[in-house]
DNA sequence: CGCACGATTTGCT
DNA sequence: GCAAATCGTGCGA
């Protein structure tokens, strides 16, 4: 299990205005392994995914709502689909660089959630495929992985992949970074409809 | 080509 | 607590 390593991790981007460094307290874990109905991969590769199947420490991002951009880890073997959706953490460096696009926010509500996150951090959705190691990018683990980590059913996901089969959304327990657990909820259309 | 939905966030009441 | 905002992706014909 790689979660739980990354956890606590470091992960920094040099943008443009300056670094800004993210103390990792939740992440999700997405697979295209076996049958996770949760994952972008599950249907396969797509031009979309196609990053999830290649290397290790790679980025995926990926664009959803029409507006809000998330990001994850890839952390399986090249020909393997699998990620780790960043979902919280705390800013340890750069928070004047994140205030500029996150505006007065409680400062444990900058990177809390996976769209606040990569917005946080400035992570375009271009950035997709960037190796996380090299470049403007670098990732620090833990030396000593958490061990008591927690555990739950993956948050706002639709389908059988949201429920307790697949309880791949590990967290640090008692962090104010980690987002509150919420169950899906069903999307609304137009009004009237009926 | 057309239709419907999604690994969400924010603002108003 | 509920409803709106908003567009790329995936699938069927």
């Amino acid at each position: 299990m790689v979660a739980p390593l990354v956890l606590g991790g470091i992960l920094t981007r040099h943008g443009a205005s300056g670094p800004v460094s993210l103390r990792i307290s939740e992440v999700e874990a997405y697979s295209g392994l076996g049958d996770d109905p949760g994952s972008h991969a599950h249907r396969g590769e797509t031009p979309r995914n196609r990053v999830m199947f290649g290397p290790a420490a790679h980025l995926y991002t990926y664009f959803t709502y029409g507006m809000h951009t998330c990001a994850n880890i890839v952390c399986l073997p090249e020909g393997v689909a699998g990620g780790l959706l960043l979902r919280g953490g705390e800013i340890v460096q750069g928070e004047p660089f994140v205030r500029e696009r996150r505006g007065d926010a409680p400062f444990r509500d900058l990177a809390r959630g996976p769209a606040r996150l990569a917005n946080a951090m400035g992570i375009p959705l271009g950035d997709g495929g960037a190796d996380v190691l090299s470049g403007q990018y670098s990732l620090r683990l833990r030396v000593d992985p958490i061990v008591d980590v927690g555990r739950s059913a993956r948050t706002g996901v639709s389908g059988a992949g949201g429920t307790d089969d697949y309880p791949w959304r590990f967290f640090i327990p008692g962090d104010p970074t980690v987002s509150p657990y919420r169950r899906h909820v069903p999307k609304k259309r137009a009004t009237g409809a009926g």
